[in-house]
DNA sequence: ACCTGCTTGTTACCTGCGGTAACAAGAGTG
DNA sequence: CACTCTTGTTACCGCAGGTAACAAGCAGGT
């Protein structure tokens, strides 16, 4: 024993750098040939072979949960850092959340896809259909989020934390749905769809006309 | 040639029925075992084999995709039901769809985890973490449903047509998240979750006070 | 009667994946 | 030196999706 430090936690460090490496690794191959990327090509890339990597991991849900992990966890950051920033009201704080959410889907969406759609692999057509996902996690968490924010900030009254719950729950949903469609098509730019959906939950629904001639709504 | 039909029709019409017969097969085995259910386990199920599937829908996707039709356009057509039925105001009518969707997930929910989240296989922990998935297509066709009608019975002005597709996607996705998570947790009653969601789209997010003491939000 | 074409079905195989057992080599420690 | 711990390897298993090649039944044409 040379170091002040004991061989044991010189060992577990060495340990952590590794896996830190190793997911990045496992990033690089993810980003490029998209969510269904194989073990063996993982190995590949970071230098080495399967075992360790199971080693490391455990199984591949592991490896994938691990890799989701980070990337939820960065952008649960930025979320609350929207969140949290100066705003004029409620609806510029809303809308300013919205805005970073979808800025950071449209800014890196082979993350996104990652987290969210590990089916549609890369370029190809809808061939595949069925591949890994994990998109749950990140929504259930989301939404948990919100809601603690929401019984937080909000006065709601009794029974509001039930409420609350199922805004936070609704709300990430909306935004998920929509953004994925958004990035998808592109029918319009991100400050519009930011705009629709405020729209949409300051009850614009809820007064609009019926429209005349047609069936009442 | 005896019958009046042609014979090509004949086989038509047979080769259709076949196929029906499998994916009824392949229902009962997907909905028994999951939506991890093998190809194999699915010839057995029809009493042949597999190379028999594969002629009939080219491959696994090609199955797991009518399949999922099937129970999506139910599903679709039990939400135009609700949309359609008479209702004293839009309030109500909108509480009716969501209803009818909650109760579709709640009574079958084999047949919506299929739909959703083919990962979760049974009984299972979080073990697996990447199987199929196919949310996606029944959630936009959804979602672009929605907006159809929207556009066709609300009067939004200028640029309707597009806040429209965004409403619809965005409600869709609201509807499906709550409504994942409500499953999952049963936190409150399915009357109470319709309630909540309405609330939300009527804006009462945008008129509830500060909470005193907290920040603003 | 015989051959042809078509569909239904089979067996037996290939590929590639996730996952694991068994073993080799280096390095610190008594 | 022997012991152990970690890192790494090769070689394999089981199982899934998917396919080729071939057998059998059954129209209809000549």
């Amino acid at each position: 024993m040379e170091t002040g430090t004991s061989q044991r936690d010189d060992q577990r460090q060495a340990a952590e750098r590794r896996r830190r490496e190793l997911l990045e690794a496992a990033d690089r191959v993810v980003l490029r040939d998209g969510p269904e990327a194989s073990m063996n090509a993982i190995a590949a890339e970071a230098g080495i072979t399967k075992p360790i990597l199971y080693r490391h991991f455990g199984d591949k849900g592991g490896l994938y949960r691990a890799l989701a992990k980070r990337h939820t966890d960065a952008l649960l950051f930025s979320l609350r850092a929207a969140l949290d920033a100066p705003a004029p009201d409620r609806r510029r704080r809303v809308e300013a959340t919205l805005d970073t959410y979808l800025s950071a889907i449209e800014a890196r969406p082979q993350v996104y896809r990652f987290l969210m759609h590990p089916a549609d692999h890369g370029q190809q057509q809808e061939q595949g259909f069925d591949v890994g996902h994990h998109s749950a996690p990140l929504l259930r968490r989301l939404g948990e989020e919100l809601a603690k924010v929401i019984v937080e900030r909000v006065e709601l009254g009794p029974g509001g934390e039930e409420q609350a719950r199922v805004w936070g729950h609704g709300i990430v949903g909306m935004m998920h749905a929509a953004g994925d469609w958004w990035l998808r098509e592109r029918p319009c730019s991100r400050e519009q769809l930011v705009s629709h959906l405020a729209e949409l939950m300051w009850g614009r629904l809820a007064v609009a006309d019926d429209r005349v001639g047609g069936p009442t709504f």
